[in-house]
DNA sequence: CGGTTGTTTGAACTGATTCAATCTGTGTGG
DNA sequence: CCACACAGATTGAATCAGTTCAAACAACCG
């Protein structure tokens, strides 16, 4: 089968992203003209510690980012995730999250205080970000009711559905190269990476997907995104 | 014992609500003045069905709202809860989650529109929406290791002192009457309301609360913090 | 009083975890 | 090219936390 690159290979521009998604031209440039630095992040090495100062504003070019928690007895749960042309804004005191690559990432680094600066002289901006914490608010809802209320395997079958959908791909041409361990995905899913492992078996028994390797097709698209009831309108913004 | 009015059943005003939290008063005013009406809304009545229209913003004067969405089965999940002095703020298209009152509560409407003027006419007041949806997504990733990572009884502990901190109260002082039936600390925390009851009466057994009815008082404040893994730090914005 | 809403309890069941072992693929150095 | 190490995937068996279903009980309200 034939598949097309994903964004998460191929590496996106903050201007150009910030215009596709309705920023008028002055202010995208104003940030893309941000004095910053791009760093190179591996998976799974520790890149910003839960605790931490957050004074930096992030935009991820490719490759996927996770902010990340843990429980008291130091179980782990990933609470969000950055694809790329998505952005990690600076949290005002110190972040109760930690962030790691899932995938290697190359991703933009400003300050929050030039980022504050660029914001004040171009309050158009402010629309923009209103829209991104919404989504974002919107996605961790909808992993809420995830974690709280399916079952194992719905779960998992959300999550492929998500992934697919946030990377660009169309799960009904496309296969998706998944960029999850079954770890990370069982850190998502509030699982474990056992059970997570007899779920991609039992969602490939049923015909729902085929796998070779970490490439996942969906041989019933429909039917998968019935199983996790997979509404993508909450994507939208 | 004797018990302080909790903010929940005392109504907060506005203007002073937003001065206290470092607005200035000029914004304060003119989000005060802006037209609006007061709402009286009864708990588990329909208020604001997922899928509608959400070109409103609210503030919540007294009593608990909650927003909440189900899966594809029709289970209920909790996925936010805005006490007195919060608000809610509007989304671009219709909202996927509904909105309804926890306890019986009174908030102040008012259009998206008039509200995108008032922001717009008070840059100053961007800085501070920051902020309030900042603390919101803390909160929301912090349920999130709730539901994913904690057994039944930490997320029913971690709930109970979420709830005491948000009404103000210390615990290790003053007792809380908790807004909450069972079945709706279970769908705030994805369990059944049967599991709810018997956790409560568990906690009761080891001796880290008492009930008299709703009223619970936190006869071990600083285990049951441990117990729910309960860092206040998060709700601090 | 009767109706409604919420709480409590029991018994059977099941989905997911835990622990442990094995297998597979990939990269590294000799 | 092989040996080795390592990370991740897979499988099995025992156990347990939480669900489900059903019923009883308590409190409140018009």
């Amino acid at each position: 089968m034939i598949r097309d690159m994903s964004r998460a290979e191929t590496g996106v521009e903050l201007e150009e992203t910030l215009v596709k998604v309705g920023m008028d031209l002055s202010a995208a440039k104003a940030l893309g003209e941000m004095p910053h630095k791009v760093v190179h992040v591996d998976p799974r090495r520790p890149f910003r510690e839960p605790g931490s100062p957050r004074d930096e504003v992030m935009f991820v070019r490719s490759g996927i980012m996770c902010k990340y928690k843990s429980d008291g007895s130091g179980r782990r749960q990933i609470v969000a995730l950055r694809f790329p042309g998505e952005g990690i804004l600076p949290s005002p005191s110190n972040a109760d999250y930690g962030l790691q690559a899932i995938a290697r990432s190359e991703i933009m680094v400003g300050s929050a205080e030039d980022f504050a600066k660029v914001v004040e002289e171009h309050p158009s901006i402010n629309g923009f970000l209103y829209k991104l914490v919404q989504r974002e608010a919107s996605i961790s809802h909808e992993w809420l009711v995830n974690c709280g209320r399916r079952d194992s395997t719905a779960r998992v079958a959300h999550l492929l559905c998500e992934t697919a959908a946030r990377c660009g791909i169309d799960g009904a041409k496309q296969s998706l190269r998944l960029p999850f361990t079954q770890q990370q995905i069982a850190d998502i899913t509030g699982q474990t990476s056992v059970n997570v492992n007899r779920v991609f078996a039992e969602l490939e028994r049923q015909g729902l997907i085929e796998r070779e390797g970490r490439n996942i097709s969906f041989a019933d698209w429909n039917e998968i995104k019935r199983v996790g009831s997979f509404q993508p309108d909450y994507l939208l913004s």
